[in-house]
DNA sequence: CGCCAGTTTGACCAAGATCAACGCAAGTGG
DNA sequence: CCACTTGCGTTGATCTTGGTCAAACTGGCG
């Protein structure tokens, strides 16, 4: 089982149950848990170092302890795209058995656990119910995955960076003041803009009060109707 | 095992060993593809009917028999995008167990075997190595989801054209006569482009000799490394 | 033949990119 | 402790790509 896996998780995978019904392995959930821990082994990455590079094998997954990891790829020109950012709690880097096809950066300073490939496997093999797990971790990506396809394919400026904000407060379930741990490049390269678009948006939500933005790694919703209503699909 | 499962297949679930390594099932597979003929229906669809609609209880999937189906969603404001096209041979429909989060459409005549989702699992629990098709089929949706986002997200119009053209060519497993079966306006919401942008490189790409345009739904590729050096990642 | 749907082409327009300053806070070194 | 640098972020002016609007073309079909 699990030879090659999903481009990551943004989602607690082995410590949370799915949203999604379903009712895994209740029981023995923290068994396996425990199993993992053991297998895992905890590194740390400052500020902007690679965690994987485009072209490695991939012959090992991570779960984020703290900070933000971005999976990015870098085209010949220069340009640069973002597929992903996971946050603490989730599990990236479970991409096909051979070469990353992304790379995954630190966005600040990141500890993780890494996981070796093979012994995970092992692990599946003997309890099947992790299996289940993983293919709800791969459908959440995928849906994650489609939902950004609407938003590069169909969306305004002012539409992306709204849905932008709105994820952000959904995954870190805070209503009001969000914590923005990547740059403004970053987050450009995410969105599919360009650096300067990005700043012009927020400072228009904020010069009409739909937003805060005390620093530049902090923004606080004001007015989450409108943020809502400029998404709008 | 499966009760929610990625939104297609861009591949020959069921019928071909999957394209990397692992070699799954060599003896099984074709009883299980006999006890599925037999749980399956067949059904056909006109040009542009729907095949399922966005909201409808997701209970059922589908392994089209022959055309081209499109899976896509329309905004409030009458903005439509195509998440994915699936060919002969393709599985769709497999998406989460609640609602539709896309519609699925015929380009053209379709005809599809429409398969029960419980009786499904109840197959594949019986033969878990099937879940581990469903897996590959699900990690290879989600690097085709990938890629579409780099496209959409940082390419111009003609690389993604170009990118469109070589992706069809490399489905069919052809080198230079492409049938295409979807309109321009489907091509147009593929590729996050309108429809004029979609005929306007197409018309440049013919006036250099990089393709030749018989008719509308037929394209030849005249010059595939001109196409290949358009994309350049 | 004329209509219809889909495609193509042209003229013009606008969203967002590019280019260029400027601001601002956190180091750094004299 | 204060100039100076450095790395982001923000703002403005201008340009370009691709969108919009409109008209012409094409092939099938009653």
């Amino acid at each position: 089982m699990f030879k090659q896996f999903g481009i990551g998780a943004p989602s607690e995978f082995f410590t949370q149950p799915p949203s999604v019904g379903v009712s895994i392995a209740r029981s023995g959930q923290l068994d396996e848990l425990v199993a993992l821990e053991q297998l895992g082994s905890r590194r740390s990455f400052a500020r902007d170092a690679e965690i994987y590079a485009e072209g490695d094998r991939a012959d090992c997954w991570f779960k984020i302890v703290s900070g933000t990891v971005r999976i990015c790829k870098l085209m010949a020109d220069g340009r640069r795209h973002i597929a992903e950012f996971f946050h603490a709690g989730d599990c990236f880097g479970l991409d096909g058995e051979g070469e990353r096809t992304f790379a995954a950066e630190a966005v600040g300073d990141v500890i993780v656990m890494r996981f070796n490939r093979a012994a995970t496997e092992r692990l599946i093999d003997e309890r099947p119910v992790l299996a289940r797990c993983m293919c709800n971790m791969m459908l959440r990506n995928l849906a994650h995955a489609q939902t950004r396809l609407l938003l590069l394919g169909r969306m305004t400026a002012p539409e992306r960076v709204a849905s932008f904000l709105l994820e952000l407060a959904e995954r870190r379930d805070v209503r009001r003041v969000l914590e923005v741990p990547m740059s403004r490049n970053d987050i450009a390269d995410y969105l599919g803009l360009t650096i300067e678009t990005v700043c012009r948006v927020l400072s228009a939500m904020k010069r009409d009060g739909t937003i805060a933005i005390p620093n530049p790694h902090r923004i606080e919703i004001c007015d989450r109707d409108a943020l809502e209503a400029t998404v709008e699909m």
